[in-house]
DNA sequence: TTCTTATGTTAACATTGTTCACTTAAAAAA
DNA sequence: TTTTTTAAGTGAACAATGTTAACATAAGAA
C-alpha cells in the first residue's frame, strides 16, 4: 500500500500485474476492485480510467493467460525434433502441470463463467496460433507417420484434449486426495489413451521408458 | 409472486424446490435471495428462519443434486443383467446426458466453488452409495470377467471418470460448436477408452452395434 | 386463557461494482 | 511564458447483495 504521486505513471500495467499475481494465489472470485485499489494505493474508482469495467480487466487477464498457457504447454507440440509419442506424452504432462500450478487461472481460461469473453477473444485471434490447432496438427502428423489410427483428426484431438481437461479438472477441483500420485495416474491415463489411438503393429522408439515398454511388448 | 398468509406452512420445502427449478434453467450465481423471496412472496430475510445462510441452502441443493445424479446415471452400473461393455457404454452416455441436461447443477456438484460443501457431505454419507464406488465395483467385475486389464481398479475408474468428466465439461462450458454431434464424439471417445482398457483376445457379445463391431473385428 | 416458540417482517449494515461531478497536473497551444 | 486542453486521479453517492437485529404474528403447549 504505497502512496504514489497523484499521477501514477503506469497504473494500468500495475493493475494487470497485481491481478495476475493475485490469481496466481487466490481464486478470481476474490479479486475485488478494493484489492486492486489497496494494492496500488489509489481510490476505488481509479481503475475506471483504464478499463471500461471489471470485466474488461478480466478480459485482459484472460488474454495474457492464454498467451502464458500456449507458451508453457505447446513447446513439444511445435518441436519436431523429438519422437511423436514423446511429444504427446510430454505435452500432456505440461498441460496437467499448468493446471496444477495455475489452478485459478486454468479455471478462468477454461471455465464457464467468462466463456463469452473467451469466445470473443478466440474469434478475433488467429486460430492457427491456438493450442488446440497445434494439437490437431500434431494428430495429423501422427496419422501420416502411421502412429495413430486414420480417423477424423478433429475428433481425435477432442478426445485427447477432453482426457487431459478431465483429469486436470478433477485434480484442481478437489477430487484427488493429496496422497494420490499424479504422475502415476497420468501414466495410466496416457497409456490407456495411446493404446486406444495407436494404429496396429507400429513400432516406435521413445526415450521415455514407459512408452517403449508398452509399445514394444516382449511377445 | 403469490401473497400467502403470514405463516406459510412449508416455506423451507418451497425454497428448495424453487432453487432447484431455478438452477435447472439459470446459473447458480444468479440465484439470489431476492429471487427466492419474490418467488415465495416473502421478505428477503425469511429464508434465515429455515437456513443458517445461503450456503446452507446450497448445501441442501447439492445433497439433492447428488441424489438425482446417482439416480439418473448409475442404473446400468447396478443392473447386472446386461453385458458389461454395454453397461459401461450406456452409463457414460447417461453421464454426459446428465451434464448436458443439467449443466448448472453439474457445475454445482463437480465444480470448485462449493467443493468444501461437497466434501463435507461425502465424508458423512456412506461412500458405498456414491456413483464412483459403483463405477469402481463395476471395473473390478470387468477385471474378473476378463474384459478389462487387471490393473489398479481405482486408477482405472479414475481414468474412466476423468474421461467422461472432461468431455462433459467441454460440452457444457462452451467448447463445442452446436453443430458438433455429441453422439459421434462420445462413440469415438468410448471406443478409444475401451480399446485402451480391454484385455487382449477377449470376445464379448454386445447388443450395441458399435461395440460388437470393434470388439470382434473381421480378421 | 396465557405463555412460549416458531415463523414471519422491517430496518439497517458492510461489501460489491459502478457512475458522476470534481480536482489535479501534464502536455499542447497560444 | 502563459493559457488551454486533456488525461488521470478523488470522493460521494447509487443499487444490489448477503446478513443481522429488533420487532410482530400466530400456532400450539401449559
Amino acid at each position: 500500500m504505497i502512496k504514489h504521486d497523484y499521477h501514477h505513471g503506469n497504473l494500468k500495467e500495475e493493475f494487470i500485474s497485481i491481478a495476475m499475481d493475485f490469481i496466481a494465489k487466490e481464486d478470481t472470485e476474490k479479486l475485488t476492485l478494493k484489492v486492486l485499489s489497496d494494492a496500488t494505493g489509489t481510490s476505488r474508482s481509479a481503475i475506471y480510467k483504464h478499463f471500461k469495467n471489471k470485466d474488461a480487466l478480466i478480459e485482459t487477464i484472460i488474454e495474457k493467460g492464454f498467451d502464458k498457457f500456449d507458451l508453457e504447454t505447446t513447446p513439444y507440440l511445435k518441436n519436431e525434433s523429438k519422437a511423436l509419442v514423446d511429444r504427446f506424452y510430454l505435452t500432456g504432462k505440461l498441460y496437467i502441470e499448468f493446471a496444477r500450478t495455475n489452478p485459478n487461472l486454468y479455471r478462468l481460461l477454461f471455465g464457464k463463467k467468462y466463456a463469452h469473453i473467451r469466445e470473443a477473444l478466440l474469434s478475433i485471434k488467429d486460430e492457427d496460433c491456438s493450442g488446440f490447432a497445434a494439437l490437431q496438427k500434431t494428430v495429423k502428423d501422427g496419422q501420416q507417420q502411421g502412429l495413430l489410427k486414420k480417423e477424423d483428426s478433429y475428433q481425435q484431438a477432442i478426445v485427447i484434449w477432453s482426457t487431459m481437461h478431465g483429469i486436470s479438472s478433477l485434480i484442481i477441483d478437489g477430487f484427488m486426495d493429496v496422497a494420490d500420485v499424479y504422475e502415476k495416474i497420468y501414466d495410466t491415463l496416457f497409456e490407456t489413451l495411446l493404446t486406444g489411438m495407436v494404429a496396429n503393429k507400429v513400432k516406435i522408439i521413445s526415450t521415455i521408458p514407459l512408452l517403449n515398454k508398452f509399445l514394444q511388448p516382449a511377445n
